[in-house]
RNA sequence: CGGGGCGUGGCGCAGCCUGGUAGCGCACUUGCAUGGGGUGCAAGGGGUCGCGAGUUCGAAUCCCGCCGCCCCGACCA
């Protein structure tokens, strides 16, 4: 492509309701043009880079044997009606009448026009199974869509639907996809985890999602740092500490800490870590129905309490619970709250539940229910009997143990670009979607659904790939993955002949490469070549020509190389390779 | 939906408090110079100051209403 061919509209400052980095470069490469609230034109430039994650995710589908096809994006009310959506999906279903006054959706999700078509269409096990996908622009009324093409309200995903005549069946489906999404990202040089979205399910393997990791992702993760260990930092496991407890070495005391109420202000008053306090949260669970009762969590000071993980402790699990009152905390430890603790506490009304990590403590600093006092050198056994119950109630935090064994664990953000599901017969059985099977009798199909944000993927690749210059994309997505820069096209014919030739050249061997014949002054070219995010550079200038070379540069590298003339197609063709 | 902020040329902003014919930088057009990292000089074009209704001799500026956008939260998954 020559530029003076196609749209190429840089900025030099982002607009400035832009936050988030990846918005703000698509804006100011021109990738992009908003034109209302998480709506956005894909301009010439942008529409490049979506077009090839596409035919990437297509590519790798069809590969897998799934098979493309297209779906209305307006759909009928009573499909959704059918199934219920109608009435639960909420405002975020963006509804519309027709002429007649007939009631539509755009669709923001096609599991209920897919189930139709394969109802209608498939009757036997022997045509079973059957994955069909498509990649379609779908509208979701998000309350606050943000940060550009990451979270917008109509956006461009690969959808794809599995039916199966048996649940194993669909379980070999799910584990095809699964490796099929990991091509997928890897091929459009993304660095991303599948994330077990609940790791409690038997097996694990119900639902994935599949993460970008980067620092403005929305979900925080807890990454193994020696294995592809992967969930979400809300319900990873800390694993007990693996030394056990010491032995007490330290007699009980209780010292006076006025107006320390936290366990950070304690330790630094006692010149302790923060790794010996133990800080206690009261709680109070049942309602109504069941009576009140009162329980001391514990907690080593430098740990969060995890309300997921608490609330399925048996006892806790039956109903909601909440923080307790002042008063009640009061009333049960005879102390207001910030310096109370485990220690001399009726266990009959007060129940004590603490962390694995705090049930291996020694030695630990607690609050001594006594308003202004701390107690230090407290020991499980010695000075107070042993916890009710030992849980895993903490988010787990950079360096824990990871959960499989390997290594440790760290938390990074993630930006979740495609996730894979077995829906079973959530809309086989209510849309009466069912097959004969081999002995003539007639079963609901099991399926699976399987999404990946192409829109977002663009945004999502940008945040993993940016310096203060610009976009930094990776080959397989840039818009293009060439560029060449000659010095004073318009003026010099030997720059312009060279150029021109060097550009046929890359095109013959089938490289995409975009010739800057705009005659931009080099500053001009190279700072809108290196903000659209081109990943070669080739620069023809009358100096190189001398002596037959051409300068080359990566997007990344620090220097540009001077290549000979003969070699530079050779040369190229050898960096995309290596990708 | 609650809290906060902002709407002035395509983009970034000043002007508003203290009313008096709308300004700067970038971008755009033209000319000359320049020609390997956003070049210089000069001359231009482009804005119902978000919309509506008020106060006033006079409103970008003050008052009221509405709309839109952004951030935080709630919601959603």
């Amino acid at each position: 492509m020559r530029r003076s061919q196609f749209f190429i509209s840089t900025l030099k400052e982002a607009p400035s309701d832009a936050e988030i980095v990846s918005h703000q470069l698509m804006l100011r490469a021109g990738l992009i043009k908003r034109l209302a609230g998480g709506i956005y034109t894909w301009m010439p430039l942008g529409l490049r880079v979506l077009r090839k994650i596409e035919a990437v995710a297509r590519e790798e589908m069809n590969r897998s044997g799934a098979i493309e096809l297209l779906m209305p994006a307006v759909i009928p009310a009573e499909l959704w009606q059918e199934t219920g959506r109608w009435q639960a999906y909420g405002p975020e279903l963006l509804r519309l009448k027709d002429r007649h006054q007939r009631d539509f959706v755009i669709g923001p999700t096609h599991e209920e026009v897919i189930t139709d078509v394969v109802r209608k269409e498939v009757k036997s096990y022997r045509q079973l199974p059957l994955h069909l996908y498509q990649i379609q622009t779908k509208f979701r009324d998000e309350i606050r869509p943000r940060f550009g093409v990451m979270r917008g309200r109509e956006f461009v995903m690969k959808d794809g639907y599995s039916f199966h005549a048996s649940f194993a069946d669909l379980e070999r489906e799910y584990r095809v996809m699964y490796d099929t999404y990991g091509r997928i990202f890897t091929r459009l040089g993304l660095t991303f985890r599948a994330v077990a979205a609940d790791p409690g399910a038997i097996g694990g393997t119900g639902s994935h999602e599949f993460h970008v990791l980067a620092d403005s992702g929305e979900d925080a993760l807890a990454i193994g740092t020696e294995s592809e260990y992967a969930c979400n930092v809300e319900l990873a496991e800390a694993l007990p500490p693996a030394e056990g407890r010491a032995a007490a070495a330290l007699p009980l005391e209780k010292v006076a800490t006025p107006e320390r109420i936290r366990c950070e202000d304690v330790a630094g008053l006692l010149k302790l870590p923060l790794t010996r306090t133990v800080k206690a949260i009261a709680i109070m669970t049942g309602d109504e129905g069941a009576p009140l009762s009162f329980v001391l969590l514990l907690l080593r000071g430098d740990h969060a309490l995890n309300e997921i993980k608490t609330g399925k402790l048996p006892g806790l699990s039956e109903a909601p619970f909440r923080f307790a009152t002042d008063a009640e905390v009061e009333g049960f430890l005879g102390c207001k709250p910030g310096y109370i603790g485990p220690v001399d506490v009726d266990r009959a009304r007060v129940r004590v539940i603490a962390d694995r990590t705090v049930a291996a403590m020694a030695d630990f600093v607690c609050g001594a229910n006594e308003e202004g006092f701390h107690l230090t050198g407290v020991n499980w056994g010695r000075d107070l009997p042993e916890p009710d119950l030992v849980a895993d109630i903490r988010d787990v935090v950079p360096g824990d143990p990871c959960p499989d064994g390997k290594g440790l664990l760290e938390i990074r953000r993630g930006i979740e670009v495609g996730h894979i599901f077995q829906l079973r017969s959530r809309y086989s059985e209510k849309m009466g979607c069912r097959f004969l099977d081999e002995s003539g009798k007639s079963q609901v199909m099991e399926m699976g659904c399987y999404g990946i944000g192409i829109s977002r993927i663009v945004g999502a690749a940008i945040e993993q790939g940016f310096d203060e210059r610009g976009i930094i994309f990776p080959a397989a997505i840039a818009p293009f993955t060439v560029a060449v820069a000659p010095m004073g096209y318009a003026k010099s014919a030997a720059v312009k002949s060279a150029a021109d030739a060097l550009y046929e050249d890359l095109r013959k061997a089938g490289v995409d490469v975009l010739l800057d014949d705009s005659s931009e002054r080099p500053g001009v070219m190279f700072a809108d070549l290196e903000l659209i995010g081109i990943p070669h550079r080739i620069v023809v200038g009358e100096r190189g020509l001398a002596e037959g070379k051409f300068e080359y540069k990566g997007r990344r590298d620090a220097e540009a190389q001077m290549v000979a003339a003969e070699q530079i197609v050779a040369f190229i063709q050898e960096r995309l390779c290596a990708g």
